[in-house]
DNA sequence: TAAAAATCTAAACATTTGTTATCGTTTTAT
DNA sequence: ATAAAACGATAACAAATGTTTAGATTTTTA
């Protein structure tokens, strides 16, 4: 849990007493890899944030052809975050690809928070703000990049993605298929 | 100023004292068509808040192609957003499509928002969860639906589109040519 | 440790999407 | 009101990306 308190200390001011109050609202979980923390069709009500591992996103298409459209790392809370807001049934999975130690923030810890924490709102605007800036990234990357500059740089935001994530899973996220990102890295095409 | 105000009322619990001292940091000018409100390489110091009209958001690729990733409509706000919340310089062009009324909000009455409104911070979540929201719509459709798909469903996100912009700028919000946007409207592709 | 499953590359072929050019129509600007 | 510019459809062709299948290698599981 410390690690988590500590996250929360470099977004606002918090003393102690109001992160013991806070973090008792909160529970440690250990996942196993591949267990899946959140499913489609269910209103999420908890966010996670990651102490060690990594978490997959993804969502289903039509065709019942799945997307990865996230990955999560250390240090970083995720969720279902807009279905958590809107308190409606879910659209990702949401999925361990190792062990992966988190602390559950329950809604009624969420909220709890931003009715008594004195910089509980504060703590929700900045977390909407990173992650609206990572999306903002991620639209302009998928206008304006080519899946194989998408491929150069993913590690800018992903380091060490390459030792941790199937090649497949990384192709998903680019947006192609396998034997594509397959044939990019051959560098035929540019 | 009225419809600012109102839009300020439904969000957060706001006095007309507060409004008052909040909005008359705020400035209300007019766009002509095709002006442009924000550019790139300069830090955006500015939120519009857009009474009437339309805002096309682009974005120049390595190429100087350039790419629409958003149009915003009456009673929303736009900006630069990822650049103003970090400082950096822009990577976005603002343009108005129509004769466009705003409400320009300077970063120093943002500023001076979050530290006096009694909800400041809440407003600038709100803010913040709303574009989250929006934008994670954004990426689930790029990865899951195809472009026919998404030509099909614009007018859930923007009611009068067909109207209101030429098709070669939905084409490139929907990430394809204008071209290939007439063949799909022949539905001849699936 | 051995079998099974997952992973990556590769090739051949199919489909989607982009590019360029043309033409008629509509909109804009003088 | 008229000339210029922008716009949208279309066709022919080119490039990018997907699909299927096969085989070799690595990883996982029993």
């Amino acid at each position: 849990m410390q690690q988590f308190r500590d996250s929360l200390k470099q977004m606002i001011q918090i003393g102690n007493d109001e992160l013991d109050a806070f973090t008792t609202r909160c529970i440690a979980k250990t996942f196993n890899r591949y267990d899946v923390l959140s499913r489609p069709n269910v209103v999420p009500n908890e966010i996670f944030f990651i102490n060690s591992g990594i978490i997959r996103v993804t969502v289903t298409d039509n065709d019942g052809a799945e997307h990865t459209v996230h990955f999560a790392l250390e240090n970083q809370f995720i969720a279902d975050y807009s279905c958590f807001i809107m308190k409606q049934p879910s659209v990702y999975t949401l999925q361990s690809l190792e062990n992966t130690e988190t602390v559950i923030l329950p809604r009624s810890a969420v909220e709890w928070g931003y009715k008594n924490l004195l910089q509980g709102d504060k703590l929700g605007r900045l977390i909407a703000e990173f992650y609206f800036i990572y999306q903002d990234n991620r639209i302009r990357n998928l206008y304006a990049r080519t899946p194989k500059e998408r491929y150069d740089n993913i590690t800018e935001v992903f380091p060490d993605i390459h030792n941790r994530v199937p090649q497949h899973m990384i192709a998903s996220y680019l947006g192609i298929t396998p034997v594509h990102l397959s044939r990019l890295k051959k560098g035929n095409t540019k």
